[in-house]
DNA sequence: ATTGCCTATGCAACTCGTTGCATAGCAGGA
DNA sequence: TCCTGCTATGCAACGAGTTGCATAGGCAAT
């Protein structure tokens, strides 16, 4: 329900096509709420529609037309409403925690380098936002609000893969154990 | 695409019926994998037609008749197979983030009680951990495999709440402080 | 007595999100 | 020249997930 209002920050942060937007959800945005390029056609069409968002055809050479659309008044106004009504809790998908507690009917040991692989992602997700915030907060003394919020956001990240990180290796250890307990995989 | 193998869990761990199971996924699964009775009641028939599950009817007095499911072997293959399988990338939807990046566009201030009320409820989360930490690992030397599992899990849980707690005060913070510079809720 | 809640299962309709494919011009390399 | 890939938008079909409602008996409280 908040993929409008994802798109609404987005557009008032910078106005920009449907496909850019799709390329913003597949680096920044799409930290924290992802989106194919199908929904945002979509939901512009119907943002456009309800006068949330308002475009305009630019017709570039070289590559085919694209439409720009930025945020409205009414845009502006339905982010303020949704900005100020409470949040419904955020449902969980954390596919690898039902893996973790399957391993106790199969081989722990199999779930190793799944676990690792997650491990080598998170690290390298960790690196590219630590590199992100040398190279858009340098000066962390001197920040507008906007760049304030969007470092608290990007703070909160860090701390999060950082806390990941801890808790794959405590897994992988935990697994480790358990595989030398029981090095022929029974699933008793 | 994984609630069939998160209800797989949850049967070998304990055999039951869809309402059963609903009410699991309210509580202990349901912190890392959500469903509503609607969803497992279907996916429930799918694999019963899958011969995943086996079904037995039980007459209860006093109240409805239930069916109750426990997982066949074809469903431990199907969870083994599962498991051996790279994990597709979670998508992310992080409500909070937009909020707080959408409240550079807004007065910062009317974001305060929002995350005040995330702060309680991952505060009484975190004490609902705890509790059941001292519950149900009240000697954490002497733990089955399975045990194992789910406290290394349930550890995931502990720390994430620990860590997201912290970052909460970190975005109160924040807020406060850009509200004291801009009392007046101005949107440039 | 009636009201409301709990167990237990299910249908129907809907929205949200994904996947595969199509179009169409341009650029660059084998 | 053909193939691949990028920009840019879109349709159609499907699957996943939500919401509202229905049924139906028993329980406890008012």
């Amino acid at each position: 329900m908040a993929l409008e209002h994802a798109i609404l920050v987005s557009l008032l942060e910078q106005p920009g096509s449907g496909y850019e937007l799709a390329r913003r959800f597949d680096r920044s945005i799409g930290r924290f709420w992802t989106a194919t390029h199908q929904q945002i056609y979509r939901v512009l069409r119907r943002m456009e529609a309800d006068g949330w968002v308002a475009a305009q055809e630019v017709a570039q050479d070289g590559r085919p037309d694209k439409k720009v659309y930025s945020a409205s008044e009414a845009g502006r106004d339905a982010l303020s409403d949704w900005l100020r009504e409470p949040v419904e809790p955020e449902t969980v998908r954390h596919e690898l925690a039902v893996k973790i507690r399957a391993a106790a009917f199969d081989d722990p040991a199999a779930l190793v380098s799944e676990v690792e692989r997650h491990r080598e992602s998170h690290a390298a997700l960790l690196a590219r936002y630590l590199h992100g915030e040398q190279r858009d907060f340098p000066d962390l003394g001197a920040l507008d609000t906007r760049q304030e919020l969007q470092h608290v956001v990007l703070r909160g990240g860090i701390e999060f893969e950082r806390m990941t990180l801890a808790w794959l290796d405590d897994v992988l250890a935990t697994l480790r154990r358990l595989a030398a307990d029981r090095p022929d995989g029974s699933t008793t």
